[in-house]
DNA sequence: CCCCGTTCTGGTCACTTCGACTGCTACTGC
DNA sequence: GCAGTAGCAGTCGAAGTGACCAGAACGGGG
């Protein structure tokens, strides 16, 4: 038995998700340490004294991720906090979910005995540590739930990008298939959405596509609803 | 000077919104001890070691509002966690937000020397202890949000109630005022908002209106959009 | 070089929803 | 009985959406 510790301590869990071959895809690092040893988790660390929350995802993405801050979207979800969530104390976990393009494969951290990539239907079959899949789902639906009402989808692409490639986001994160003309049309038409960079991309076996940036604005009104397009 | 205490604490704030003479109000309690003595700031308490986050909101909200946990729907908004957000020492907190209807005038709690309700439009005028002013920001935002895309506004009504009660509650929260006729048809017509009582209210002036109770939907699609309805 | 498959882009059309507005209904008070 | 008020139903044009179609602009194979 591992005697509690005194205190609260409080810790950031990092929810980094990425597109890989047009799939969702999730970091987890397998743990090294007790408890859970060799079960794969969320990558997280505690908050040091002198540190604001923003600053400890930052340094987590940096440590167990090698990913700077520049390349990335950082958000906070929601923090948990059950009494027993960890065995080996009271700890309370401020989630925080990391959006980014094409993000490189992760080096191998110092607790962590390896670190990957998973695609997110991958996941039914395992079981995380801790109360990882719950913070894990639940981060995936806000995602999910941002993609209707905000330009979050940009995030997930390079600083150029094709109308097709922005639809892909949106089809990947929601398991669904959208009709293009109409998401053409919505995506073209929806002020601040957009940023046309007068260019085209090399064409790939058809009408070579226009390219755009992320444009100005950061929600979208109307929302672009999961049900159908 | 105090001197920083050498662990993370970990903190819950209240913010209890609710409709007095239709005016979104939210309770603040006076502090009675240093830091920011004299000021107004949101009801809020430490985390006990053997508590989850949300047993710490109810326990906060009887303790220094009286309010059992049936009257309110509480959610969870933000954790706020700067390192110098409270002088007296690493303070990390997690927001709640409690809704009710018809919330009594609060009790006298032990560490405070007043609480009561105060208009939204009223703080304008005055600075709130810590963080708070922000903190507040950040949930009003998320309940005015929330109306639109949620059942969420019934949560400000007693369990029977009219359709120009609930037309009231998006109006005294968004600050507008929408079109009875419009708003009728959006409420009535969208499955799983509104349960008909079959019964009326006694008249006030008018035709007598009829009485519903909250449905079993927690989702309005299409949203009920600020931008007019 | 021409046809074909592919992708991008723009368009049509029916349907739904929404805002503005009108009018009827059912009550109170004078 | 009549004005006033509030609830409720309906109409009409504007806007947005889903389903579908057509042309534009490419590569590749015959």
């Amino acid at each position: 038995m591992v005697s509690p510790a005194e205190d609260i301590r409080v810790a950031v869990d990092l929810i980094v998700l990425t597109l890989r071959e047009d799939a969702l895809s999730v970091l987890l690092v397998q743990r090294d340490d007790e408890p859970h040893r060799g079960a794969w988790a969320l990558p997280g660390g505690f908050v040091e004294l002198q540190e604001d929350l923003d600053e400890a995802a930052y340094r987590v993405l940096a440590d167990e991720a090698s990913l700077g801050s520049g390349a990335v979207h950082l958000e906070q979800v929601r923090t948990f906090g059950a009494p027993h969530r960890d065995p080996r104390g009271r700890v309370i976990s401020v989630a925080f979910m990391a959006l980014g393009a094409d993000l490189p494969d992760p080096r191998r951290g110092d607790d962590v005995a390896d670190a990957r990539w998973w695609a997110i239907d991958e996941l039914a079959a395992i079981d995380l540590a801790f109360d990882h899949a719950d913070v894990l789902a639940c981060s995936i639906e806000r995602a999910r739930a941002k993609l209707e009402y905000t330009t979050l989808a940009v995030t997930f692409l390079p600083q150029e990008f094709t109308i097709s490639q922005l639809r892909g986001v949106y089809e990947s994160v929601w398991g669904t298939t959208l009709d293009a003309g109409n998401f053409h049309r919505k995506a073209t038409r929806t002020e601040g959405f957009l940023l046309d960079l007068e260019k085209h991309a090399a064409p790939t076996g058809g009408r070579p596509a226009r390219l755009y940036a992320a444009g100005p604005g950061t929600s979208l009104v109307p929302p672009l609803l999961r049900s159908g397009d």
